[in-house]
DNA sequence: GTATTGCATGGCT
DNA sequence: TAGCCATGCAATA
C-alpha cells in the first residue's frame, strides 16, 4: 500500500523523504513504519537487513545450518527461533527439527503482518501453532517457505499456512511485489494469488485449461496443486463455505474453486466475516518423521478422482478430538475387488507413495488407520512389482469396510490428523454423492445465508460450482464414472470386469422379474413354443429380443394385431401398432398412430369392462398362474415390466432392490407355488446335485427339452449345409446318446453326462479350454450352481473357444442361453445375450425359463 | 474344497 | 505409448 503524504523513510539508515510511501513492518504502536520504495522493496524481498543491517550487530547463525540471520531487529526477529539450549535456527531449520514452540516472548505475529490486521486475531497463537508447526510464520514468507519447489526444500514445501481470502491482502500490494520479485518469488505470489481467490489470475498465470486447478498436468505451477485442504476441527467455520466470500460474487472458476477446496473460514471476533485458507502443501508427518520424499510427484499429479471430496459432515465424523486438524489425502471408490472378500484394497499408486509411509520391500508394514469411529484397524501396506512399476495395496480391510458398510461404488476416503499424524479412514456411500442439481450460478454469500451444518458441502480442489452446466461437467470429469466407453464393456464378451458407478447401481435395481418383462421379441416375429412340464417356452429363430416398454398384444377390431401401452403419465392405455417399439418411458404424446389420443387428457379407449378382460391377470390369484395361456403370458410378462417400469431407472427401493439370487432363481412368468422344472429347482447355490442316471422330473424334462432342441437344430442344419456339415455334426448323428444326458444343471450338464469322448467333442474337455482337470465336471455329479462369468469363460460361446466352431451353434446359443439365466446381474443378463446373439442368427428363449440353478461349474 | 497369496493380463487413461 | 489399476488366476496353504 502506498501514498502520496510526504514523509521520511522509516528506516533510520534511510530517512529519505518522499511523497510517495509503503507500509513496512507493523510497529509496537500498531502503526506501520513507512518506507520509501527502495526499502519498502527491501523489505517486501527479505533483504533488508542485509541491505541496511549488513554492519550492525546482531547478526547469528543457524546453530543447524550456519545461515547467518540478523537478530537486532524487529524486522528480521521472526526470522529464526530461539533455541531452549540457546542459540537461533532460521525457520527453515526450525522446522526439520520440528521445533513447535514459538518464542512466548514474541509478540504474536499479527506484529509482523501488514496488511492483515484481523487475520491473525482469528487465530489463536495455539492453532496457529498446530498449523504453522514452528511458531509465528510470518505470512509474507510462508509462500516462499512452503512452496518452493526447490531443494530448500520440500520441508519447507510441505509446512502448512495460512492466508487470508477476504480482502486481507492488497492485490495491489501483491502486484507491486509480484513486479520486482525473482521469477521462483512470482511464482509463489502466483500461488497466492490464485489461493486467495480474489484475485484474477493474470494472461500468464490463467490455467491453461481454463479449468483452474483441475488438470494437474495443465498447471504452471505445480505448488497451485500442491496445497490441499487442512481443516480446523471443530471450528464453526469449517463448514461456513459461504462465508468465504462473504460479499463478492465468485466470477472466476479459479477463485472460487480455491476457496472451495480450502474452506476454512474463521469468524471474527469483530463480526465482519474474515476468512481463512489453511493450506498444507503437502504431507506433514512425513516432514514430521522425517520422511519427506525425494518424489514429489504424487502429490501434485493427484488424478482428480483421488481428490478428497470430504463433506462437512465427514468432517466431524472424522472430528472427535477438538485439537485435532484433519487433512484429507484422498479418497478412492471402491471397485467390486476392492470391496470383494480377498480384502485387498488397491491403493493409487500416487496417492500410496505420496500419504503413506514408504516402503521399499514388497512385504511392506503394517499401517494403524483409524475409522471414523475412532476404533484403530491395522492393514497390511505393500506393494506387488507390476511390470516396472508397484502396485500399492491396503491388505485386511474388509472388516473394516465391512463395519463402515461400504461397498463396491461406495468411496473410502484417507486423511490425516493433525499433529499427531493419525491415518484416518472414512467412507462415503454411493448414494450420499448428490446429484449435481445446483443453480445456474452460485453467489456465495455472507453467513446468513449459509448452513454450517450443511453437510453436503464438498470440499474439493478444483471444483467449478459458478455454472450449473461446468459443475456437472466437473462432476463428471472427477467422477470416476464409467463412460459409455467403459460401460459398454460391461457387455463386452471378454470384460468381466464389473464396474460399478452410482447410476450404474441404480439401473442395476431391477429384479429378475422386471428385466424379464422389459424383454420381448420383435412383435413380427413369431415364436415356436415348446413345452416342458407343463411350462410353455417360446423360443425366436433368428432373431434378437428387444428391450422397449412392454405392452400387451391384442387383436383390434379390425383382426389387426396390435399392441397396448399404458402412458407414463396418466396411465391410460392407448393402442399402438403390433410392431411399435415403445421406449421404455412411454407417454400419450409419444403415440404418433392416433392423433386424437396423443395427449394424456384424451379418453382412454378401452372400457373399463375391456381393461379388465384385457387385464385379467391383474387381479387374479397366482394359483391361476399355472394355467396361463401363451397371452396371458404376456400379459403377466407385460404387467411385471409395468411395474418394473415403474420402478426403471432408478428407484432403488423396495421391489428395485438389487437382483437377488431369489428372484433369480425362479422362472420369471411364474408365481410362488409353481411346480415346474424351473421352480422346483432351489436356488443357485443351494440346489442338490443330481446324477447322471437321475430320472427326476426336472432331468427328464431338461433331457426331452435338450433332445428336441437339437433334433430341430440338426434338421436345420442339414437343411443348410448338407453334407459339409457333417464334421460338426457327429454328435447329433448319435442324439440317443443324450438318452443319457443328466439335465438337471440344464443342457450344459446334459453335456456333463456325457463321456469323455463325447465331452472332448464338444470342447469341453481340458484339452479345448486350457483348463485345469480339477474343475472338470465329470465326476459322477453336477453342481448345480453357476458362475456366469466363469461359464462365460469356459463357454462353447467364448470367442477364444476352440469348441465354438465344433458346437453347433444352436446348441451353442441354447447354452449360452442357458448360462445367461444364471447371470448375475442385468447387465450380463442384456448385454452378453445381445451381443453374442447378436442381431439375426440368434435362438432367444424369451422366457428364460432354465434358471442358475439348472446350471454347472464347468 | 476353500481361502490366500502373488503375479500376470489387459483395458483404459 | 507408458503407466495405472481392476481383475483373473495359478500356486500355495
Amino acid at each position: 500500500m502506498s501514498s502520496s503524504t510526504t514523509k521520511v523513510c522509516f528506516n533510520s539508515n534511510c530517512k529519505e523523504a518522499s511523497d510517495k510511501w509503503r507500509r513496512g513492518w507493523r510497529r509496537r504502536t500498531g502503526e506501520y513504519a513507512h518506507l520509501c520504495d527502495r526499502c519498502a522493496s527491501a523489505y517486501e524481498d527479505g533483504n533488508f537487513c542485509e541491505t541496511f543491517h549488513l554492519n550492525s550487530s546482531g547478526w547469528r547463525c543457524c546453530e543447524s545450518c550456519g545461515k547467518q540471520i540478523h537478530c537486532g531487529c524487529i524486522v528480521s526477529f521472526h526470522m529464526f527461533v530461539l533455541l531452549d539450549a540457546g542459540g537461533i535456527e532460521c525457520l527453515s531449520c526450525a522446522k526439520k527439527s520440528y521445533i513447535l514452540t514459538p518464542n512466548p516472548a514474541w509478540p504474536p505475529p499479527s506484529h509482523f503482518l501488514p496488511s492483515q490486521p484481523e487475520r491473525m486475531k482469528d487465530l489463536s497463537v495455539k492453532t496457529w501453532s498446530a498449523i504453522a508447526g514452528s511458531g509465528p510464520v510470518p505470512w509474507r514468507q510462508a509462500p516462499s517457505l512452503f512452496s518452493r519447489p526447490d531443494t530448500q526444500s520440500n520441508v519447507q514445501s510441505r509446512m502448512p499456512f495460512e492466508i487470508d481470502v477476504s480482502g486481507g491482502i492488497d492485490r495491489h500490494h501483491i502486484c507491486e511485489r509480484l513486479s520486482n520479485a525473482s521469477p521462483e518469488m512470482k511464482q509463489e505470489r502466483s500461488y497466492e494469488r490464485f489461493v486467495n481467490g480474489k484475485l484474477r489470475l493474470g494472461p500468464s498465470e490463467t490455467l491453461q485449461n481454463g479449468n483452474a486447478g483441475l488438470d494437474m498436468k495443465e498447471q504452471p505451477y505445480p505448488f497451485v496443486n500442491d496445497f490441499k485442504p487442512v481443516f480446523l476441527k471443530n471450528d464453526s467455520s469449517t463448514s461456513n463455505l459461504s462465508a468465504r466470500a462473504s460479499s463478492s460474487k465468485i466470477t472466476d472458476d479459479a477463485q472460487l474453486s480455491a476457496i472451495i477446496s480450502q474452506p476454512s473460514a474463521v469468524s471474527s471476533p469483530v463480526g465482519r466475516q474474515v476468512s481463512h485458507i489453511v493450506v498444507d502443501s503437502s504431507g506433514e508427518s512425513q516432514i514430521r518423521n522425517g520422511k519427506a520424499r525425494g518424489d514429489g510427484r504424487g502429490r501434485n499429479q493427484l488424478l482428480p478422482r483421488y481428490r478428497p471430496q470430504i463433506t462437512n459432515e465427514e468432517l466431524q465424523q472424522i472430528s472427535s478430538d477438538s485439537k485435532s486438524v484433519i487433512t484429507p489425502l484422498f479418497e478412492k471408490m471402491l471397485s467390486a475387488s476392492d470391496a470383494g472378500r480377498i480384502g485387498r484394497l488397491v491403493l493409487p499408486k500416487k496417492c500410496a507413495e505420496a500419504y503413506f509411509p514408504p516402503i521399499s520391500q514388497p512385504e511392506g508394514l503394517p499401517l494403524k488407520v483409524q475409522d471414523v469411529k475412532g476404533k484403530e484397524w491395522v492393514f497390511q501396506f505393500r506393494f506387488w512389482p507390476n511390470n516396472n512399476s508397484r502396485m500399492y495395496v491396503l491388505e485386511g480391510i474388509t472388516p473394516c469396510i465391512q463395519s463402515m458398510q461400504l461397498q463396491a461404488g461406495d468411496v473410502v476416503t484417507f486423511s490425516r490428523l493433525e499433529p499427531e499424524g493419525k491415518l484416518v479412514m472414512g467412507g462415503r456411500k454411493a448414494s450420499a454423492i448428490p446429484s449435481s442439481d445446483q443453480g445456474d450460478e452460485v453467489t456465495l454469500i455472507g453467513t446468513d445465508a449459509s448452513n454450517p451444518g450443511d453437510g453436503s458441502a464438498r470440499h474439493k480442489s478444483g471444483d467449478v460450482i459458478s455454472v450449473n452446466s461446468q459443475r456437472k461437467e466437473k462432476i463428471l470429469e472427477d467422477k470416476p464414472v464409467i463412460h459409455s466407453k467403459r460401460k459398454s464393456s460391461n457387455f463386452g464378451v471378454k470384460n468381466k470386469r464389473l464396474r460399478i458407478d452410482n447410476e450404474d447401481v441404480i439401473e442395476l435395481k431391477l429384479t429378475w422379474k422386471e428385466a424379464q418383462g422389459l424383454m420381448r421379441p420383435p412383435a413380427k416375429i413369431v415364436p415356436s413354443f415348446f413345452v416342458v412340464e407343463g411350462c410353455e417356452f417360446e423360443e425366436f429363430e433368428e432373431a434378437a429380443p428387444v428391450i422397449g416398454r412392454p405392452t400387451i398384444l391384442g387383436i383390434d377390431h379390425f383382426g389387426e394385431k396390435i399392441q397396448w401401452v399404458q402412458c407414463e403419465d396418466c396411465f391410460k392405455w392407448r393402442k399402438v401398432p403390433a410392431d411399435a417399439l415403445l421406449p421404455s418411458r412411454w407417454i400419450c404424446s409419444e403415440n404418433v398412430w392416433d392423433l386424437d389420443r396423443s395427449l394424456c387428457s384424451a379418453d382412454e379407449e378401452l372400457t373399463k369392462e375391456q381393461l379388465e378382460h384385457l387385464l385379467p391377470a391383474m387381479n387374479k390369484d397366482a394359483s391361476r398362474k399355472e394355467d396361463i395361456t401363451d397371452q396371458d403370458a404376456d400379459l403377466f410378462v407385460a404387467l411385471e415390466g409395468l411395474d418394473a417400469l415403474a420402478n426403471l431407472a432408478i428407484q432403488g427401493e423396495g421391489e428395485g432392490l438389487p437382483i437377488s439370487s431369489e428372484s433369480r432363481t425362479k422362472h420369471p412368468r411364474h408365481k410362488p407355488g409353481c411346480t415346474c422344472i424351473v421352480c422346483l429347482q432351489p436356488p443357485s447355490g443351494k440346489g442338490s446335485k443330481h446324477s447322471q442316471s437321475c430320472d427326476c422330473v426336472v432331468c427328464s424334462s431338461l433331457k426331452r427339452r435338450f433332445r428336441t432342441l437339437m433334433e430341430r437344430r440338426e434338421k436345420k442344419q442339414l437343411e443348410k449345409e448338407g453334407d459339409s456339415s457333417s464334421q460338426s455334426l457327429q454328435w447329433q448323428q448319435s442324439p440317443e446318446k443324450l438318452q443319457s444326458v443328466d439335465t438337471h444343471a440344464g443342457t450344459d450338464a446334459g453335456i456333463s453326462g456325457l463321456n469323455q469322448e463325447e465331452m472332448g467333442k464338444w470342447g469341453y474337455l481340458d484339452e479345448a479350454n486350457g483348463r485345469k482337470s480339477s474343475t472338470s465336471p465329470l465326476k459322477g455329479q453336477i453342481d448345480l450352481n453357476i458362475q456366469p462369468d466363469r461359464e462365460e469363460e469356459l463357454s462353447p460361446s467364448s470367442d477364444s473357444g476352440a469348441m465354438k466352431h465344433v458346437l453347433p451353434g444352436s446348441a451353442d446359443r441354447f447354452f449360452r442361453q442357458q448360462r445367461s439365466l444364471g447371470s448375475d446381474v442385468i447387465a450380463d443378463l442384456v448385454g452378453k445375450q445381445m451381443q453374442q446373439d447378436g442381431i439375426g442368427g440368434a435362438n432367444f428363449i424369451s422366457c428364460m425359463a432354465l434358471d442358475s440353478s439348472h446350471q454347472k461349474t464347468v
